[in-house]
DNA sequence: ATCTTTTGATAAATCGCTTTATCAGATGGT
DNA sequence: ACCATCTGATAAAGCGATTTATCAAAAGAT
């Protein structure tokens, strides 16, 4: 029982004070005056000084009770909320949204998906909206558990992805970066400094983000009128790709890799100078995106930069627009995509003259 | 209007479903069995059944405004709460308190101190406590308000501090780190180096966590029977440093330093460079705790480490002692001081034989 | 048999705010 | 003068829980 209820005014206070029932100072502080009801001029300015003078501000759950809005706005993440392994990565987004849900003077309800039991805690835990309690949800992170997401849809709950998503309705909103373009504009590099044949080392991964890097890699190929051949691409995992691979691609003519992330970057790296291999002499290197990895960048490669923290003020002001919107029956989602910066590095050289 | 509130099972579905009434069903489902009321065995277990077939869980904000506990936890800084600068800072003790919080069931509401505007924003804002929708709070940060924090202690609010926190009543709860053991531990060491005359290179800070460092000094130097000296003490900012300062210090026979901070080390060791002095060669140097600069730890010099996640969950676990003492009228502060862990660097050498 | 105590459970008030429906009085048209 | 409209504001019903006071039935005591 915190807070001893004490001396906290309450709306009835007010009303009180300005003479007035409770229903008017209510109309009249959400705004809502002409809507629900009409208040005159005077009246609504007795109204404001009372509350000016006791320092009046609502009960957010009273408020979230009854249906009004709690200047909360939840952040769930698919992993825990502050994950030290990838601390580099989340931090931005966060930084992002906190600065933007400050702006707008909402709180910030920290919602994560993991507990310690390996549980799972989800949105809908034991089938209800954890959520609820906020005005509306950035989500954040790889989710793995998609029905999740739709039931959220489906209820209406207002919410925003940080970064690109698909559903079956495309309806989801997103606050997204445009891996696609940056993609292209990594390949033109690769290809200005005359590179032709060009190995793409992916990941297994089915996500948005990384289709659409590879989108990217083959939408410039197909610009240059030179497709992206199928041998050309190598998917699997960090310590599943081996140097023989390296070598084979070198042997058909390859001068140029393109790694999906960072972890495969560093592993190119790391069997090229097993082979003895030097990075921009021998072969040039391209990594789409920045790590993601523990470390700070070790290497200055050729890449692109998240525009993170941009992305998560973005999709704040998203849903605000959203919760503002008042055509409750809007079906077309809130999008954003925001371009990446193109990060010139020393691991891209011209192809050696054929 | 967030959440159509559809199909979310309440209280009363439950309870007409177990054939009971909702005073039953919220005895039951919050352990309140003999106290406020007496349920039978099979009658609890009758609800358990429907609460688990229905997966109902509480509304957060009709429990809150009912009076009941929330589930969750509000996090005070008196910066913004993702601060950039002070990322290496912060970042544990958020993960700490993340961690314990989830352990326990409770999510984490972010509140921060300053606005964008400069204008502050704190915990009672327009006199009324932001925090009241959380069952508790951890606050963070270098407190500019006391006042609040006394308010907040008045009003019974409960919350507990990461890091020791000093009131007029000595009343406030608190877990921190022991820099005083810390800081003899340091003192200690460079006395096993024999190093006699150790210049103390402080902060102006009056902050608690400055003067324990201080009183840890003074303390080792006391049990080795030869008190710190008033002028072997220097206090200001980096920049106000001077190689004079230093110069002077090595005259007067001090053969070793101890800065209270990472900023003030660095001064130190940057001072030095141009003095064409080495570190452990020709003097040596310990600094009190690990970095809160920008930079990761660029020296590896001799300091300790203030278990900051460890902090972190300590506070949130003081808090759940707090918030689960059914004795309103305790008077005792929770209170927790954990070690600090010394941390050997390449910075301290033998004194030069006199 | 009658009175007291224990057991098991509920009715109803509350928490602070939003919103719908309703209403009295002023204004205006004819 | 009379009916219609507009203005300004309120009463009252929720929202989904918790908790206090109360009560009927069963068990125990004498």
């Amino acid at each position: 029982m915190p807070v001893p209820k004490k001396s906290q005014p309450k709306l009835a206070d007010v009303a009180r004070l300005a003479s007035v029932s409770e229903a008017t100072v209510s109309v009249v502080l959400n705004g809502r005056v002409g809507k629900h009801a009409r208040v005159s001029e005077a009246t609504q300015e007795r109204i404001w000084n009372v509350v000016r003078e006791l320092g009046y501000v609502a009960d957010p759950a009273a408020k979230t009770l009854a249906g009004g809005s709690s200047m909360i706005l939840a952040v769930f993440t698919f992993e825990t909320i502050f994950p030290i392994e990838h601390r580099n990565f989340y931090y931005p987004f966060l930084v992002g949204i906190e600065q933007e849900a400050r702006t707008q003077g909402y709180d910030l309800l920290l919602l994560t998906s993991i507990n310690q039991a390996q549980m799972g805690r989800h949105i809908y835990q034991n089938g209800r909206n954890r959520l609820q309690l906020a005005d509306g949800a950035i989500l954040l992170g790889a989710e793995n558990n998609k029905q999740e997401v739709l039931t959220l849809l489906e209820d209406r709950y207002p919410f925003v992805f940080v970064g690109r998503r698909e559903s079956p309705n495309d309806n989801i909103s997103y606050a997204g970066a445009d891996y696609v373009q940056a993609a292209v504009e990594i390949v033109n590099h690769l290809f200005d400094h005359h590179h032709q044949k060009i190995a793409y080392i992916a990941t297994m991964n089915i996500k948005e983000s990384s289709r659409d890097r590879e989108a990217g890699v083959r939408l410039a190929h197909q610009q240059k009128g030179n497709p992206l051949a199928a041998n050309l691409i190598w998917r699997g995992t960090a310590d599943q790709l081996m140097l023989e691979k390296l070598t084979a691609f070198m042997q058909m003519g390859v001068t140029a890799f393109i790694a999906e992330d960072d972890l495969l970057g560093n592993r190119i790296l790391q069997l090229a100078e097993g082979a003895g291999w030097q990075c921009p002499r021998d072969f040039s290197l391209a990594v789409l995106g920045d790590p993601l990895s523990l470390s700070e960048p070790a290497h200055t490669w050729t890449t692109f930069k998240i525009p993170r923290q941009a992305m998560g003020r973005e999709a704040v002001r998203l849903l605000m627009q959203m919760l503002s919107e008042n055509d409750r029956e809007r079906e077309a989602p809130y999008r954003s995509m925001l371009p990446c910066t193109f990060v010139p590095g020393i691991s891209v050289a011209n192809a050696p003259n054929p």
